[in-house]
DNA sequence: TAGTTCAGCGCC
DNA sequence: AAAGGGCGCTGAACTA
């Protein structure tokens, strides 16, 4: 039962009405529809309002757009309705024009006839069922990413400015290096006889040469082949200006409040599905920063992550009856080591070359191996590479569809180095069904693990494969229990009956830090 | 001065 | 140990 969610709708005068609306029709579990989850979600999980499932028109219209052959078309509800219409589309992310004349949201009729008109949609389109579980799967992430970002992960503060201060020195003042920063950048003053800025690759590089040392860049891994005594300076300075300026206090005062780190998480942000973020990189937290995320006093962290995702994921799309035994292991590259001359490292490097399209070191030799032995699992990522290559789209399991090759990449194609072009895009598509069908397969576990968590429990963090659960202590053995559960029925439901396991590791941690 | 691109590096 | 693809974010460098 699919119910338009807006104020009228529900019968409240008020937009504060709503929640309580909200909350006393969701006894019948109804497939809320709204424009955007943002809009329509967020304040009621402000209120403490939690609705089990919906349609997100958005996100859906993102989807079907890709699934048409009509990638730039503009997403939101509103252009779909527009278009519906044969209206000229509204400019999305517009904000003058907004403030100018401020947005109507849309009614119930409008929401209703774009809901019928992606439904039908969908039906056209050759897998249906398959895209109706990505459409409930991607709106199930919308909900998802409005809770994460009320909940948001317990991050010390106290903590994190402990570590800072260990490693920069006390907080400095606004645009001030840290002293150990300073320290660092003096030493290699002295070292090349004038101060320079660390920061400056031009800078690195004239210095470097004029103490006779040629360096093409300053990557830290090109740096490391040299020895010259301002290399160990240098590399130390690198880092450590790094966790200044992408994690230091700066970032702490704009990211996390009242104990919590709030991203902005962006869902099916990435081509592939992966979720993005816009703003305080969520997505790229340093390992070493996991010390500073603790439980609440009484809670406890449930840390899950699936592993070796993507491999998993191929031998079931692949329905490659060989690989798909080893995928029914907890290691699946021990499972293939005895394909690979009794080497777990080489089954690993095959299965990434396969997925990624790796050409160098013994990359061949062991694809030719892969070949011989998981000839269906090989032949499904040489087609994707395939497409890319030809300038075709390539959908992932569910149907998400890969964009298509743009104007510049025609041109190049054609051209003295279209060789290196097509091959490139043929890496592209190639990676974006196996991390593609990834992203389902998380989502699909995500929206299932939601359904399960006892009440207090809260989704605090979501990374590509791995899940933060913050619950009382006391809990932690049956978010466990159902994070496996979650993992099992996110297999059945993309896969259906197959020998493949995707287990979830998961643990119970007082720290972040501990998980691993 | 303000906006855009680049180099570099973190995460998966 | 790393290879590969996908990103976001920073300060520097460049452009208008």
């Amino acid at each position: 039962m699919y119910v338009p969610l807006t104020p009228s709708h529900v019968g409240a005068d008020r937009p504060d009405d709503v929640a309580a609306a909200v909350r006393r029709l969701e006894h019948d579990r109804p497939r809320w529809v709204w424009a955007d989850a943002r809009e329509a979600y967020t304040p009621l999980v402000r209120d403490g309002v939690r609705v089990s499932r919906c349609h997100d028109l958005a996100l859906t219209e993102g989807l079907l757009l890709a699934a048409e052959g009509r990638y730039g078309a503009a997403r939101s509800a509103k252009a779909a309705h527009a278009r519906l219409h044969g209206l000229p589309e509204p400019h999305e992310n517009d904000a003058g024009a907004d403030t100018l004349f401020p947005a109507e949201p849309l009614g119930v009729s409008a929401i209703e006839e774009v809901l019928a008109d992606q439904l039908a949609r969908i039906e056209r389109l050759p897998e249906p069922g398959r895209f109706r579980l990505l459409v409930a799967a991607e709106s199930a992430g919308g909900l998802i990413a409005a809770e994460m970002a009320e909940a948001g992960m317990p991050w010390n503060r106290r903590l994190h400015d402990a570590l800072l201060t260990e490693k920069l020195g006390p907080r400095p003042m606004r645009g001030m290096r840290p002293v150990k920063l300073q320290a660092l950048a003096d030493e290699l003053a002295a070292i090349f006889g004038h101060a320079i800025n660390p920061d400056s690759a031009q800078q690195v590089i004239k210095a470097f040469k004029a103490a006779g040392v040629d360096l093409k860049s300053t990557r830290s891994w090109e740096l490391k082949q040299i020895d010259h005594p301002a290399i160990a300076p240098l590399l130390a300075y690198k880092e450590l200006a790094r966790l200044h300026s992408f994690h230091g206090w700066a970032w702490a005062d704009q990211w996390v409040r009242d104990g919590r780190f709030r991203p902005e998480y962006v869902v099916g942000g990435v081509v592939t599905g992966r979720w993005a973020t816009n703003g305080g990189g969520a997505l790229q937290i340093h390992k070493s920063m996991r010390k500073v995320v603790v439980a609440e006093p009484g809670w406890t962290l449930v840390v899950a992550d699936a592993a070796q995702l993507e491999p998993r994921v191929l031998a079931a799309m692949a329905g490659d009856g060989g690989l798909a035994r080893a995928a029914g292991e907890i290691d699946l590259y021990a499972a293939l080591a005895q394909s690979f001359g009794g080497e777990r490292d080489n089954a690993k490097i095959a299965m990434l070359s396969a997925m990624y399209g790796g050409t160098s070191g013994d990359a061949p030799k062991l694809l030719a191996v892969m070949r011989q032995r998981f000839p269906q699992a090989y032949q499904f990522v040489e087609d994707a590479a395939r497409a890319g290559e030809e300038g075709r789209v390539v959908r992932s399991w569910l149907g998400r569809t890969s964009p298509p090759p743009s104007d510049r990449w025609r041109s190049l194609v054609s051209g003295p180095e279209g060789g290196r072009a097509a091959r490139d895009r043929g890496r592209f598509t190639r990676n974006f069904v196996v991390q593609g069908t990834a992203a389902e397969w998380a989502l699909a576990m995500m929206a299932v693990l939601r359904g399960l968590l006892p009440e207090a429990a809260r989704l605090v963090f979501f990374q590509h494969d791995e899940v933060m659960v913050h619950c009382p202590a006391e809990q932690g053995g049956e978010v466990i229990a159902a994070v496996g559960k979650a993992a099992e029925e996110a297999t059945r439901l993309l896969f259906g009956a197959t020998p493949v396991r995707i287990p979830m590791e998961a643990v119970a941690v007082e720290c972040y830090a501990d998980a691993k």
